[in-house]
DNA sequence: TTCGTTGTGTTATTCTATAACGTGTGGCAT
DNA sequence: ATGCCACACGTTATAGAATAACACAACGAA
């Protein structure tokens, strides 16, 4: 029921990301799949894109990198990859270690769907991201 | 009880920030201000650290541009510019007319700060942004 | 077959951000 | 006053992230 048959470069992409303990920039990316015939930036990123609206990963805003979705086989509330989404993801990014805890909440997606509601404003995609120190991490 | 007094090339990023509409990269920045005698980005980059750092500019993640804070002479919750922050700061950006809202919106706070507590997380920088479609630009 | 779509490959270019120097000034302790 | 330090400032060069523009190949539908 999910993956609807990546193609040769999207799928090097995305092993690169899951193999990966934490987010990767795309010419990281590059660099590591130069050994499979990967040249130019533009595969990556094309790649990426596709792979961001199958919602098989995800873009860090703030730190210009890319993870896999942590979530790919998970239906918490009905939703899986294939049709809708569970709603909007967020990111717990430490600082010290570059790990990513990927999360969503309802109660912050009811308030921020509330706010556009009150205001009219559509959301198209919303972006949340907390840095700082993991437990690990911190002394 | 504001602004521990900005330098000239602070007071002239601020100024450019002010008086924009919508979000303003660090180049366009500087090419308005070459006429002030801006040569280089790290000019610019520089004033920006500082103001972001004062919480007098915001920086949009998901944008790779700035504004100057909304909130700056407010008090909503005991909180102006010169002690704490009002803590963390949501951006509604329409991706039709650039315009941005600031808000923030304690509830969503508290449950990011529940999530990070929980796991002993310790958040250092927040950013919650949402694109989308203001009102006056649906159609 | 013919056409349109989609994935691909390549070169060049734009945009964003920082590194590594060096200069000048103002405070301030001695 | 002198010496020191912190800090804003200026400049050149470079690194890092993303896209433009063009070309080609594979595939399925009409």
């Amino acid at each position: 029921m999910n993956t609807p048959t990546l193609t040769k470069n999207q799928t090097l992409v995305l092993d690169v990301l899951t193999r990966s303990e934490a987010p990767v920039s795309a010419y990281t990316i590059l660099d590591k799949l130069r050994d499979q015939g990967f040249r130019a930036p533009l595969q990556v990123y094309r790649a990426l894109d596709k792979l961001i609206e199958m919602g098989i990963a995800h873009r860090l805003e703030s730190l210009n990198s890319f993870v896999a979705c942590a979530h790919a086989n998970e239906s918490c509330c009905g939703h899986g990859h294939g049709h809708g989404h569970h709603g909007t993801v967020a990111f717990a990014i430490c600082e010290s270690c570059g790990q990513v805890n990927e999360f969503h909440d309802h109660a912050i997606d009811d308030r921020l769907n509330g706010w556009a509601k009150d205001r009219k404003f559509k959301p198209s995609k919303t972006t949340i991201e907390i840095r700082g120190l993991c437990e690990a991490c911190m002394h």
